[in-house]
RNA sequence: GCCGAUGUAGUUCAAUGGUUAGAACGAGGGACUCAUAAGCCCUAGACAGAGGUCCGAUUCCUCUCACCGGCACCA
């Protein structure tokens, strides 16, 4: 059979400043995400990158007195160091000022619109501020003025190329409509359905400009065959997507292999060019288009966006160097609903590590290998059906009838690894992570049912039997943890070891070490 | 302004046209001790407000209030 392939996005970043909270929840999402995939044997590929071109990026290296390769080359430096820490997996970085990797597949792109007669040239009219150097959104003005330079901009008019974004409305509504491309989660299709509909009656997309002239820099893409012209953000960061796996280049090689993409995560100030503009571009170049979008939420802190002026930015390092990459990785799973904005304080980030990794995960850890040190110099030997039955009512199966039988490996196998998977092929991270800590609440259950440091002292074959089990249920919470917290799924590993079958064939071995210090440390 | 969503314990979420509306974290209490004084058990605590439909509504409808999102070239 063949290997099912599985190629995830997160958006490129714009490298005018640092990466914050949001794009490190972007990451996280798409990399457990990605994690997961290769870990049940999909060929997985994930991509991140940076948007570098742009009238902001020049004006900002302006400021600072670099040429705006130099400026960009610095942020996307910051980028990477920032991905490092977390953890992410990417299996390349695009870069929009990259010319060999992606200039190529953005004018190929182009070059498809173009033989497709859906790029005209045509008058762009567009507010101008002087002081900027740039267009200005009817949005961005306050009192009809710029309110960087406090003045009036100058509707100019220029010659751009025009993408007939029109001529595919048809065609993306039906797309959107029949869901065929998916949206997740589904209000937000709907809320692309309402550009379709102006004043309750049908409504066409209109043409988007996508050039731009170029200006005394030239920082950009050219338009093939008008160097007079640049390539406007949408043919020039939409393209990434597939730049990124050799498409324009000698070797599609990833491109045949794994567009298109699975999944492309975003943020939902995104979506409009990512579920409107970019299948129309895919359309037109006659592409497939990407099977889902993925998309996520902002975060606030303390109920407020997070803003300088109100002095409640959280940095993700911060949490990284005081509690631990893994630490911030799961809180970012198991307490932030992926559809939805989410709110992060230092006190709920600290009730939490506390709770579910120290007096969680953690110390579960810490006192299953005591015992099995103690009482079995970390030698166990134990089978799956030889493990005592829970004893204590567990809600989530309750249909199966009674305890009997109903122990550690049994429910792992029958309840918690199935719905598991389940939530994680929904890109339900956080559901996925409840049934990990459900899981862990149960083998703390089954110490109090069975109360092995008692039962050393009577019955040492069955208090063997219900550490084992124990370790039985770490082995399988390695496996659901690894995604999501792989530095701590290693560390766990590095201590229980890799069960073996021991010589007479009466079951699984577990050669187990103490920990040297916890795990998580309680703060 | 228009369109759409949401409002459930201190907090984050769940469920349901009908006996005591669930859970987690947090709070208070208890018995234990393998463990990071963690874990386990017990307790307290909620359906935004008003009206309507119905034998009966937290659940359906209307209105009010609150909060959020979208409303075209902004990465």
């Amino acid at each position: 059979m063949e290997q099912k392939k599985f190629y995830i996005t997160t958006p490129i970043f714009y490298a005018n400043g640092e990466l914050h909270m949001g794009h490190t929840y972007t990451l996280v999402l798409a990399d457990i995400l990605a994690r997961y995939h290769r870990e049940i044997g999909e060929k997985t590929f994930f991509l991140t990158g940076s948007d570098e071109h742009g009238d902001k990026i020049v004006r900002a290296a302006k400021k600072e007195d670099l040429d705006p390769q130099i400026f960009v080359d610095d942020k996307v430096f910051l980028f990477k160091d920032l991905m490092e820490k977390l953890n992410i997996s990417n299996d390349y970085f695009i870069r929009t000022s990259d010319q060999e990797r992606h200039w190529p597949g953005a004018m190929k792109l182009w070059q498809a619109l173009v033989d497709a007669g859906d790029i005209y040239k045509s008058t762009y009219n567009g507010l101008y501020c002087v002081g900027c150097e740039a267009f200005i959104t009817e949005k961005e003005l306050v009192d009809g003025k710029c309110p960087l330079h406090d003045a009036k901009p100058e509707t100019i008019s220029e010659e751009n190329y025009f993408f007939k974004l029109s001529k595919y409305s048809t065609e993306l509504r039906r797309l959107l409509e029949d869901k065929l491309l998916k949206i997740t989660p589904e209000n937000k299709a709907n809320e692309l359905l309402s550009f379709f509909l102006e004043e309750g009656r049908e409504a066409t997309l209109s043409d988007v400009s996508i050039s731009r002239p170029r200006r005394d820099v030239s920082w950009g893409i050219p338009v093939p065959n008008d160097p007079e012209q640049l390539m406007y953000v949408w043919c020039d960061a939409l393209s990434n997507y597939i730049s990124a796996l050799g498409y324009g280049s000698n070797n599609d090689t990833d491109f045949s292999t794994f567009w298109p993409a699975d999944v492309q995560v975003m943020g939902k100030d995104i979506i409009r060019f990512h579920g409107l503009l970019w299948p129309a571009l895919l359309l037109s170049a006659k592409l497939p288009l990407p099977k889902e979008l993925l998309v996520h939420g902002f975060v606030n802190s303390g109920g407020k966006k997070m803003s300088k002026s109100l002095g409640n930015v959280l940095d993700p390092k911060e949490f990284i160097d005081e509690y631990g990459v893994d630490a911030l990785r799961s809180y970012l799973a198991r307490e932030v609903k992926p559809t939805e904005d989410w709110d992060l304080t230092r006190e709920k980030f600290k009730e939490v590590y506390n709770a579910n990794l120290a007096n969680g995960l953690g110390n579960l850890v810490s006192r299953t290998l005591k015992m099995a040190e103690q009482y079995f110099d970390g030698h166990l030997i134990g089978k799956a059906s030889s493990v005592p039955p829970l004893r204590t009512h567990i809600s989530a199966i309750a249909e199966v009838g009674d305890l009997e039988g109903l122990n550690i490996p049994y429910v792992a196998t029958n309840d918690i690894l199935p719905r598991y998977h389940a939530h994680m092929h929904a890109h339900e991270i956080n559901k996925a992570s409840d049934v990990i800590w459900e899981f862990i609440s149960h083998l703390d259950q089954f110490i109090t049912d069975y109360e092995p440091f008692k039962l050393v002292k009577t019955d040492r074959e069955k208090t063997e039997q219900i550490i084992w089990g124990l370790l039985y249920g770490l082995d399988e919470i390695i496996k659901m943890i690894t995604p999501i917290m792989p530095e701590t799924a290693q560390k766990i590993r590095a201590l229980i070891g890799t069960p073996v079958l021991d010589e007479e064939q009466r079951g699984m071995v577990f050669d187990v070490k103490t920990p040297m210090e916890p795990l998580f440390m309680r703060k």
